[in-house]
DNA sequence: CGGAAACAGACGCTG
DNA sequence: TCTGTTTCCG
């Protein structure tokens, strides 16, 4: 073997170059180690060359070895480089992958243990906020004084804390949703269940139930045997539930578990999302014996930008505290800029942007980076002008595209019948005719007698129910749906997915669209029927897609990044532009508003993240006057600017704008504090058991002889009983075939 | 049932 | 101001 370390020339090729805490960090492997990895100072590389260490030295088999991440695009970047550090074969057979893969492929296994079959389906936040709301209005629940959305973002945070509706007081959830949110939870979790499906809290809720289940104890001695080492990045973004579920699968009796977490708190920013920087504030107390390693060393910045950075998180009190350092020089100060207005910014920034270029700067090595996203207009616009080539990234991806979902839904309908979630999303796309009307009985019937929508239609469609144009329909698509999924047994998935794509008219329907986005949405279809060719089967590729979300688009021209700070952490660029640091703007007053000195602290941070992106030059600019929602405020420059350290920037300001000197400006009375006092009447809760709700309560309660009454065809005589469909001679005349939940008994 | 008009709401965003 | 959604009407 070649000897490549000056240290130590025995040292393998991973361990080459570390610095000794990172060399710390990679060799420490019995016992939790805490990794405190500032930004830039090469945690990823000690990471990956830990993992190496572990397989080089036969500590483990991949197998036995968990690796969690956040994002895809990390874990991805991890296998690369771990195998890259290997000497190029691709390790196989490891637990490496996101918190939610890792816990889908577990509950895969044991779905059955909550109540689904391993067939279960993901479904996505558009389809949790339908679901919500469908709920929501068969309780009477005011959807616009709750909105779905919001009502759904707390049940979403009581998942992250791996709280079931029967952990919660029945009042926890306040006036919200008229004081029914905690039962609306508990009906939302029972309707999940009933289609065979997951959203993707319950992912890790479901695992942490099973792993914390005395009952199945068995389950969890298994897996805990299993991983030899755990390894956590982003350790400050993980929520509560994520939290339980490492902590089970790193209990050890006796000694310590082999867990290791990266991360670094002042670079929590998800705190909105249900991080908990809390948890890794405490690890020490959660991990008795734990070793606390701090990577300072910065390779990334210049002395100046770091410096900065460090000014302004040093404001934080929640922290557990580095210094970081670096030997690069200081570099150019940063600088900051105060500029008139929006436009005026956005000229300051392309011009800029344009001089680098110039100087031989790539475009590539330049991001803008906002606090929101409609902040991306203003560069875009201007940058289109002036012809900078530049990419937003963001935006909407790959898989939320209206034409894919909607294809998708097709497929998950082949491939889980019960998926009535999706089955709704496209029963009239294309328009065939079925409305508010035919969808009203159909589900009146599925609740009635607790069935899938997909089994109701099968079930109406052989009655007289639905008037006959409808219910011909309805045939054809069940029977549609049917042929597909026969055919899924001996074609190629994708040739079935183009088959079904043709046969039901969808495509169709995009080719007689004129909008111009049509022939943009076609290609969308033939990209996603050629990028199923990669998967085995169809639901590995639906698997992979609620997963997944990747966006696929390729340009090897240099641009300009554009994109909001939450989406640049983990990245770097030689400049970084930093508009936008109005006070109200950034921080956010929203986020000031709800979470009062937590939330300021994660702005703050947020600040931190956005500096710390840059290698050479930071700009930070604000401007004077803004327009939102289409009126102009004056605005403040944001208070974080004023925490820069002096001797690290440079300011300038356009003449007649604030701010030129320093200001200590905040006067309380501040922009306008959002007091939204509405009067939270309650909407009164009519107890009415609905006629399904009776129904349901026996089954096939119907005999010949019995008189009926049909809200459409009046009274009338039960002639014959198959099952629930019953055969009734109407009074007012005609024979009709009905379903037994869409008739009363008549009391004469 | 489907199109047009009225209307409310508007951060951050990965799975 | 702009966008997505609901409501109203033909």
């Amino acid at each position: 073997m070649q000897a490549h370390s000056p240290e130590n020339p025995m040292s393998p090729p991973y361990l080459n170059g570390l610095n000794p805490p990172q060399r710390e960090a990679v060799e420490t492997l019995d016992g939790p180690v805490l990794v405190l990895a500032g930004a830039g100072t090469g945690k990823t590389r000690a990471l990956t060359a830990r993992l190496a260490h572990i397989l080089m030295t036969g500590r483990a088999y991949p197998n036995q070895i968990l690796a969690v991440t956040f994002t895809n695009k990390a874990a991805g970047e991890m296998r690369e480089r771990v195998s890259a550090l290997l000497g190029g074969q691709p390790v196989e057979g490891w637990w490496l992958g996101t918190f939610h893969a890792l816990a889908a492929r577990m509950l895969r296994r044991h779905a059955e243990l909550v109540g689904l079959t391993s067939a279960f389906t993901i479904i996505d936040d558009d389809d949790q906020v339908r679901l919500l709301k469908q709920l929501m209005e068969q309780e009477n629940i005011d959807t616009k004084k709750w909105a779905p959305r919001a009502m759904m973002g707390i049940i979403s945070r009581w998942k992250d804390r791996a709280r079931l509706p029967s952990d919660l007081p029945p009042h926890e959830g306040g006036e919200a949703a008229g004081g029914k949110l905690v039962q609306l939870y508990a009906q939302y979790q029972a309707r999940l269940k009933a289609v065979n499906a997951c959203d993707f809290g319950d992912l890790l809720l479901h695992m942490v139930c099973i792993l914390r289940d005395p009952k199945h104890a068995d389950v969890l001695a298994d897996w805990q045997r299993r991983f030899r080492y755990i390894m956590v990045d982003e350790y400050q973004d993980t929520n509560i539930a994520q939290y339980m579920w490492l902590r089970l699968l790193a209990q050890r009796d006796g000694a310590a578990a082999n867990i290791c977490c990266v991360g670094d708190d002042d670079q929590s920013i998800y705190g909105w999302r249900g991080a908990e920087v809390g948890n890794i504030l405490r690890f020490e107390q959660d991990f008795p014996g734990a070793k606390i390693i701090r990577l300072e060393q910065n390779y990334r910045s210049t002395g100046h930008i770091l410096a900065a950075a460090s000014g302004v998180i040093a404001h934080n009190e929640d922290r557990l505290g580095k210094t970081l350092w670096a030997d690069a020089d200081d570099g150019e100060k940063v600088a900051v800029r105060g500029l008139w207005d929006g436009p005026a910014e956005a000229r300051f920034v392309a011009e800029e942007i344009e001089a680098l270029q110039t100087k031989g700067w790539s475009l590539d090595q330049i991001a803008v980076l906002v606090r929101a996203g409609f902040q991306t207009r203003e560069f875009e616009e201007r940058f289109n002008a002036l012809g900078i080539p530049h990419k937003i990234v963001g935006g909407q991806r790959f898989y939320e595209r209206a034409e894919i979902r909607d294809a998708l839904a097709y497929l998950r309908v082949i491939a889980q019948p019960r998926d009535d979630l999706a089955l709704e999303r496209i029963i009239n796309v294309p328009k065939r005719g079925l409305g508010d009307v035919a969808m009203k009985t159909v589900v009146t019937h599925a609740r009635a007698r607790n069935l899938s929508l997909y089994d109701a239609i099968a079930d109406i469609v052989e009655t007289d129910e639905l008037k006959p144009k409808p219910r011909d329909t309805f045939r054809r698509l069940i029977a549609d749906f049917e042929r597909w999924r026969g055919l899924l047994a001996t074609m190629a998935h994708t040739e079935l997915t183009a088959q079904m794509l043709d046969e039901s008219g969808y495509m169709a329907m995009w080719q007689a669209d004129q909008s111009p986005d049509a022939p943009g949405r076609i290609e969308n279809l033939r990209e996603l029927v050629t990028g199923m060719a990669e998967f085995e089967s169809l639901p590995d590729f639906l698997e992979h897609v609620s997963l997944v979300m990747e966006n696929q688009s390729r340009n090897d021209t240099a641009q300009v990044t554009i994109m909001t700070l939450h989406g640049a952490k983990g990245l770097e660029f030689d400049c970084v532009f930093l508009p936008g640091w109005e006070d109200g703007l950034f921080p956010s007053q929203r986020s000031m508003d709800e979470n009062g000195l937590k939330g300021l602290e994660e702005e703050r941070r947020l600040a931190y993240v956005g500096i710390t992106r840059a290698r050479k030059r930071a700009i930070i600019s604000y401007v004077s006057n803004r327009l939102t929602y289409g009126n102009w405020v004056n605005a403040l420059p944001s208070r974080f600017v004023d925490e820069l350290p002096e001797d690290h920037i440079e300011v300038a300001a356009e003449s007649g704008v604030y701010g030129a000197g320093r200001s200590s400006h905040w006067d309380s009375s501040g922009f306008g504090g959002s007091s939204r006092a509405a009067t939270m009447a309650q909407t009164p809760v009519v107890a009415t058991q609905t006629l399904a709700m009776r129904q349901s309560l026996s089954d096939h309660p119907y005999v010949r002889g019995d008189r009926v009454r049909h809200d459409t065809f009046g009274a009338g005589t039960v002639v014959n009983v198959d099952g629930a469909k019953l055969d009734i001679a109407f009074d007012k005349g005609g024979h009709k075939r009905v379903m037994d939940s869409f008739v009363v008994p008549l009391e004469e």
